[in-house]
DNA sequence: TTGATAGTGATTACCTTTTATCAATAGGAT
DNA sequence: ATCCTATTGATAAAAGGTAATCACTATCAA
Protein backbone atom coordinates (compact mmCIF):
# COMPACT_ATOMS: atom_id res chain seq x y z
CA UNK A 1 0.00 0.00 0.00
CA UNK A 2 1.59 3.07 -0.91
CA UNK A 3 2.13 5.31 2.10
CA UNK A 4 -0.74 7.74 3.53
CA UNK A 5 -0.33 11.38 3.01
CA UNK A 6 -1.27 13.85 5.58
CA UNK A 7 -1.92 17.47 5.11
CA UNK A 8 0.36 20.07 7.37
CA UNK A 9 1.06 23.54 7.07
CA UNK A 10 3.91 23.10 6.27
CA UNK A 11 3.78 21.58 3.25
CA UNK A 12 0.20 24.20 2.58
CA UNK A 13 2.64 26.94 3.34
CA UNK A 14 5.32 25.61 0.62
CA UNK A 15 2.61 25.55 -2.07
CA UNK A 16 1.36 28.38 -1.43
CA UNK A 17 4.59 30.20 -2.13
CA UNK A 18 5.27 27.92 -5.49
CA UNK A 19 1.74 29.22 -6.30
CA UNK A 20 2.39 33.19 -5.73
CA UNK A 21 5.76 33.27 -7.24
CA UNK A 22 6.09 33.50 -11.09
CA UNK A 23 9.83 32.17 -11.61
CA UNK A 24 11.36 29.24 -10.10
CA UNK A 25 12.78 29.44 -6.63
CA UNK A 26 15.75 28.10 -4.49
CA UNK A 27 15.17 25.99 -1.83
CA UNK A 28 16.48 28.92 0.52
CA UNK A 29 14.04 31.10 -1.32
CA UNK A 30 10.76 28.72 -0.66
CA UNK A 31 12.01 28.46 3.01
CA UNK A 32 12.77 32.53 3.57
CA UNK A 33 9.54 32.77 2.32
CA UNK A 34 7.24 29.74 3.99
CA UNK A 35 8.61 30.25 7.19
CA UNK A 36 6.66 33.58 7.32
CA UNK A 37 3.75 31.36 7.34
CA UNK A 38 4.89 28.59 9.47
CA UNK A 39 8.10 30.17 11.66
CA UNK A 40 9.23 27.00 12.82
CA UNK A 41 9.42 25.74 8.95
CA UNK A 42 12.85 23.92 9.03
CA UNK A 43 14.90 23.39 5.49
CA UNK A 44 14.73 19.59 5.55
CA UNK A 45 11.21 19.82 5.27
CA UNK A 46 11.34 21.88 2.45
CA UNK A 47 13.73 19.93 0.33
CA UNK A 48 11.37 16.48 1.51
CA UNK A 49 8.48 18.70 0.27
CA UNK A 50 9.84 19.47 -2.93
CA UNK A 51 10.56 15.80 -3.24
CA UNK A 52 7.19 14.63 -3.25
CA UNK A 53 5.85 17.23 -5.10
CA UNK A 54 8.05 16.65 -7.68
CA UNK A 55 6.93 12.66 -7.65
CA UNK A 56 3.61 14.19 -7.67
CA UNK A 57 4.24 15.62 -10.70
CA UNK A 58 3.13 19.24 -9.37
CA UNK A 59 6.26 20.70 -8.98
CA UNK A 60 9.46 20.36 -11.58
CA UNK A 61 13.14 21.59 -11.39
CA UNK A 62 15.02 24.53 -13.43
CA UNK A 63 18.11 24.28 -13.69
CA UNK A 64 20.44 27.26 -14.76
CA UNK A 65 24.40 26.75 -15.79
CA UNK A 66 26.38 26.96 -12.58
CA UNK A 67 23.34 27.36 -10.05
CA UNK A 68 21.80 24.80 -7.62
CA UNK A 69 18.70 23.94 -9.28
CA UNK A 70 15.40 26.05 -8.56
CA UNK A 71 11.62 24.61 -8.26
CA UNK A 72 8.35 25.95 -10.12
CA UNK A 73 4.85 24.35 -10.33
CA UNK A 74 4.50 22.43 -13.19
CA UNK A 75 0.90 23.92 -14.66
CA UNK A 76 2.83 26.85 -16.30
CA UNK A 77 3.40 24.68 -20.14
CA UNK A 78 6.41 25.25 -21.89
CA UNK A 79 8.55 28.14 -21.68
CA UNK A 80 12.06 29.68 -20.48
CA UNK A 81 13.92 31.23 -18.38
CA UNK A 82 15.87 34.84 -18.38
CA UNK A 83 18.72 35.32 -15.27
CA UNK A 84 19.33 38.44 -13.89
CA UNK A 85 23.25 38.83 -13.86
CA UNK A 86 22.31 41.99 -10.96
CA UNK A 87 20.51 40.43 -8.55
CA UNK A 88 20.38 37.05 -9.63
CA UNK A 89 16.72 36.57 -9.57
CA UNK A 90 15.37 33.98 -12.38
CA UNK A 91 12.41 34.96 -14.57
CA UNK A 92 9.50 33.01 -16.76
CA UNK A 93 9.86 33.66 -20.59
CA UNK A 94 6.13 32.84 -21.98
CA UNK A 95 7.40 32.54 -26.04
CA UNK A 96 9.89 30.45 -27.15
CA UNK A 97 11.73 30.89 -30.81
CA UNK A 98 11.19 28.68 -34.28
CA UNK A 99 14.21 26.72 -35.87
CA UNK A 100 15.71 25.38 -33.09
CA UNK A 101 15.57 21.61 -34.29
CA UNK A 102 17.82 22.65 -37.49
CA UNK A 103 20.78 23.45 -34.97
CA UNK A 104 21.59 20.09 -34.90
CA UNK A 105 23.84 18.61 -37.32
CA UNK A 106 22.04 15.73 -39.72
CA UNK A 107 21.82 12.18 -37.80
CA UNK A 108 20.35 14.29 -34.80
CA UNK A 109 18.06 13.42 -33.15
CA UNK A 110 16.22 16.34 -31.16
CA UNK A 111 13.90 15.94 -28.26
CA UNK A 112 13.88 18.88 -25.94
CA UNK A 113 15.69 22.70 -26.02
CA UNK A 114 16.92 24.78 -23.16
CA UNK A 115 16.93 28.47 -23.97
CA UNK A 116 18.59 30.55 -21.08
CA UNK A 117 18.79 34.30 -21.45
CA UNK A 118 20.98 36.52 -19.02
CA UNK A 119 21.37 40.27 -19.10
CA UNK A 120 19.87 42.98 -16.32
CA UNK A 121 15.45 42.81 -15.19
CA UNK A 122 13.45 45.40 -15.86
CA UNK A 123 14.47 46.88 -11.87
CA UNK A 124 18.33 46.22 -12.27
CA UNK A 125 18.73 47.79 -15.45
CA UNK A 126 16.79 51.02 -14.55
CA UNK B 1 56.62 40.65 -11.42
CA UNK B 2 54.50 38.10 -12.82
CA UNK B 3 55.24 34.52 -12.13
CA UNK B 4 57.48 33.25 -14.55
CA UNK B 5 55.58 29.92 -16.44
CA UNK B 6 57.37 26.79 -17.27
CA UNK B 7 56.64 24.91 -20.73
CA UNK B 8 55.73 21.50 -19.10
CA UNK B 9 54.71 17.83 -21.11
CA UNK B 10 51.49 18.30 -18.80
CA UNK B 11 50.39 21.50 -19.94
CA UNK B 12 51.27 20.64 -23.47
CA UNK B 13 49.68 17.03 -23.05
CA UNK B 14 46.04 19.13 -21.98
CA UNK B 15 46.56 21.76 -24.32
CA UNK B 16 46.37 19.12 -27.20
CA UNK B 17 43.66 17.24 -26.07
CA UNK B 18 41.21 20.52 -25.71
CA UNK B 19 43.04 21.18 -29.49
CA UNK B 20 42.18 17.49 -30.64
CA UNK B 21 38.29 17.97 -29.36
CA UNK B 22 35.55 19.32 -31.14
CA UNK B 23 33.11 19.56 -28.14
CA UNK B 24 33.76 20.49 -24.70
CA UNK B 25 35.09 17.94 -22.39
CA UNK B 26 35.01 17.50 -18.16
CA UNK B 27 38.57 17.45 -16.29
CA UNK B 28 37.98 13.75 -16.02
CA UNK B 29 37.92 13.29 -19.74
CA UNK B 30 40.67 15.80 -19.82
CA UNK B 31 42.83 13.60 -17.68
CA UNK B 32 41.88 10.47 -19.36
CA UNK B 33 43.17 11.39 -22.75
CA UNK B 34 45.75 13.30 -21.68
CA UNK B 35 47.28 10.51 -19.65
CA UNK B 36 48.08 8.46 -23.02
CA UNK B 37 50.73 11.03 -23.45
CA UNK B 38 51.98 11.85 -20.31
CA UNK B 39 50.95 8.19 -17.99
CA UNK B 40 52.02 10.47 -14.45
CA UNK B 41 50.11 12.72 -15.06
CA UNK B 42 47.87 13.80 -11.73
CA UNK B 43 43.92 15.50 -11.93
CA UNK B 44 45.39 18.32 -9.97
CA UNK B 45 47.10 19.25 -12.62
CA UNK B 46 44.27 19.27 -15.08
CA UNK B 47 42.30 21.19 -12.35
CA UNK B 48 45.27 23.79 -12.24
CA UNK B 49 45.94 23.83 -15.79
CA UNK B 50 42.40 24.73 -17.32
CA UNK B 51 42.31 27.28 -14.23
CA UNK B 52 45.77 28.76 -15.70
CA UNK B 53 44.16 28.14 -19.13
CA UNK B 54 40.95 30.15 -18.41
CA UNK B 55 42.71 33.18 -16.85
CA UNK B 56 44.38 33.14 -20.25
CA UNK B 57 41.89 33.24 -22.20
CA UNK B 58 42.38 30.37 -24.39
CA UNK B 59 40.19 27.92 -22.59
CA UNK B 60 36.41 28.64 -21.07
CA UNK B 61 33.82 26.88 -19.61
CA UNK B 62 30.81 25.09 -20.63
CA UNK B 63 27.79 24.48 -18.43
CA UNK B 64 24.86 21.75 -19.22
CA UNK B 65 22.76 22.18 -16.42
CA UNK B 66 22.58 19.36 -13.48
CA UNK B 67 26.42 18.73 -14.43
CA UNK B 68 29.82 19.92 -13.16
CA UNK B 69 31.75 22.33 -15.96
CA UNK B 70 33.24 21.49 -18.88
CA UNK B 71 36.05 23.02 -20.67
CA UNK B 72 36.57 23.92 -24.59
CA UNK B 73 38.83 26.40 -26.46
CA UNK B 74 38.02 30.08 -26.65
CA UNK B 75 38.73 30.38 -30.58
CA UNK B 76 36.10 28.78 -31.84
CA UNK B 77 33.32 31.57 -31.83
CA UNK B 78 29.59 32.31 -31.03
CA UNK B 79 27.96 28.51 -30.79
CA UNK B 80 25.98 26.17 -28.95
CA UNK B 81 25.79 22.60 -27.67
CA UNK B 82 24.08 19.63 -27.75
CA UNK B 83 23.89 16.80 -24.87
CA UNK B 84 23.35 13.78 -25.73
CA UNK B 85 20.71 11.71 -23.52
CA UNK B 86 22.01 8.44 -24.36
CA UNK B 87 26.12 8.69 -23.89
CA UNK B 88 26.29 12.08 -22.11
CA UNK B 89 28.75 13.93 -24.97
CA UNK B 90 28.55 17.45 -25.75
CA UNK B 91 28.52 18.59 -29.21
CA UNK B 92 29.13 21.91 -30.56
CA UNK B 93 26.25 22.77 -32.63
CA UNK B 94 27.66 26.43 -35.16
CA UNK B 95 24.25 27.61 -35.93
CA UNK B 96 22.16 30.20 -33.61
CA UNK B 97 18.49 31.74 -34.21
CA UNK B 98 17.47 35.14 -34.73
CA UNK B 99 14.92 36.71 -32.53
CA UNK B 100 16.15 35.36 -29.15
CA UNK B 101 16.25 39.27 -27.36
CA UNK B 102 12.45 39.69 -28.60
CA UNK B 103 11.81 36.91 -25.84
CA UNK B 104 12.53 39.06 -22.87
CA UNK B 105 9.69 41.15 -21.29
CA UNK B 106 9.68 45.14 -22.21
CA UNK B 107 12.27 47.06 -19.90
CA UNK B 108 14.43 44.31 -19.58
CA UNK B 109 17.87 44.56 -20.85
CA UNK B 110 19.70 41.33 -22.98
CA UNK B 111 23.51 41.13 -22.93
CA UNK B 112 23.50 37.10 -23.74
CA UNK B 113 22.18 33.89 -24.08
CA UNK B 114 22.70 30.57 -24.01
CA UNK B 115 20.70 27.35 -25.90
CA UNK B 116 20.60 23.57 -25.21
CA UNK B 117 19.85 21.13 -27.71
CA UNK B 118 18.97 17.58 -26.15
CA UNK B 119 18.26 14.19 -27.62
CA UNK B 120 20.23 11.30 -29.16
CA UNK B 121 23.77 12.03 -31.31
CA UNK B 122 24.20 10.91 -34.54
CA UNK B 123 25.76 7.54 -33.00
CA UNK B 124 22.96 6.83 -30.36
CA UNK B 125 20.26 8.06 -32.52
CA UNK B 126 20.85 5.08 -35.34
C1' DT C 1 -10.53 11.32 22.74
C1' DT C 2 -7.37 8.12 21.51
C1' DG C 3 -3.81 5.68 19.14
C1' DA C 4 -1.07 4.43 15.20
C1' DT C 5 2.08 6.50 12.47
C1' DA C 6 3.28 10.18 8.91
C1' DG C 7 5.58 14.39 9.32
C1' DT C 8 8.75 17.65 11.45
C1' DG C 9 13.14 20.05 12.92
C1' DA C 10 17.88 20.06 14.35
C1' DT C 11 21.71 18.02 13.35
C1' DT C 12 24.91 15.06 11.34
C1' DA C 13 26.48 12.57 7.54
C1' DC C 14 27.12 12.41 2.75
C1' DC C 15 28.48 13.01 -2.03
C1' DT C 16 30.75 15.13 -5.69
C1' DT C 17 33.69 18.42 -7.45
C1' DT C 18 37.42 21.43 -6.53
C1' DT C 19 41.28 23.35 -3.93
C1' DA C 20 45.20 23.27 -0.51
C1' DT C 21 49.25 20.99 1.18
C1' DC C 22 53.92 19.57 0.81
C1' DA C 23 57.80 16.87 -0.33
C1' DA C 24 59.84 15.67 -4.61
C1' DT C 25 60.73 16.68 -9.49
C1' DA C 26 62.15 19.09 -13.44
C1' DG C 27 62.35 23.60 -16.56
C1' DG C 28 65.68 26.79 -18.14
C1' DA C 29 68.75 30.76 -17.37
C1' DT C 30 73.34 31.10 -16.20
C1' DA D 1 76.34 21.08 -15.07
C1' DT D 2 74.23 23.81 -11.43
C1' DC D 3 70.90 26.27 -8.94
C1' DC D 4 66.56 28.48 -8.19
C1' DT D 5 62.01 27.80 -8.04
C1' DA D 6 57.79 26.72 -10.81
C1' DT D 7 55.42 22.60 -11.29
C1' DT D 8 53.95 18.15 -10.18
C1' DG D 9 51.38 14.10 -7.94
C1' DA D 10 49.24 11.95 -4.05
C1' DT D 11 46.53 13.00 -0.54
C1' DA D 12 43.77 15.39 2.58
C1' DA D 13 40.48 18.74 3.13
C1' DA D 14 37.16 22.21 1.72
C1' DA D 15 32.85 23.74 -0.23
C1' DG D 16 28.17 23.40 -1.56
C1' DG D 17 24.02 21.22 -1.77
C1' DT D 18 21.20 17.31 -0.38
C1' DA D 19 19.76 13.25 2.24
C1' DA D 20 19.65 10.38 6.57
C1' DT D 21 18.83 10.04 11.45
C1' DC D 22 15.98 10.16 15.43
C1' DA D 23 13.26 11.77 19.13
C1' DC D 24 9.27 14.47 19.26
C1' DT D 25 4.89 16.36 17.34
C1' DA D 26 0.61 16.40 15.06
C1' DT D 27 -2.78 14.43 11.73
C1' DC D 28 -6.93 11.94 11.22
C1' DA D 29 -9.60 7.50 11.23
C1' DA D 30 -12.08 5.09 14.52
Amino acid sequence: MAIERRTTRQKEAIKAVLEEQAGPLLPDDIHRLAVKAVPSLGIATVYRSLKNLQEEGQVCCVEIPGQPPRYERTDKGHHHHFHCRNCGQVFDLDKCVEGLKKLAPPGFKVTDHEIILYGFCKACAG
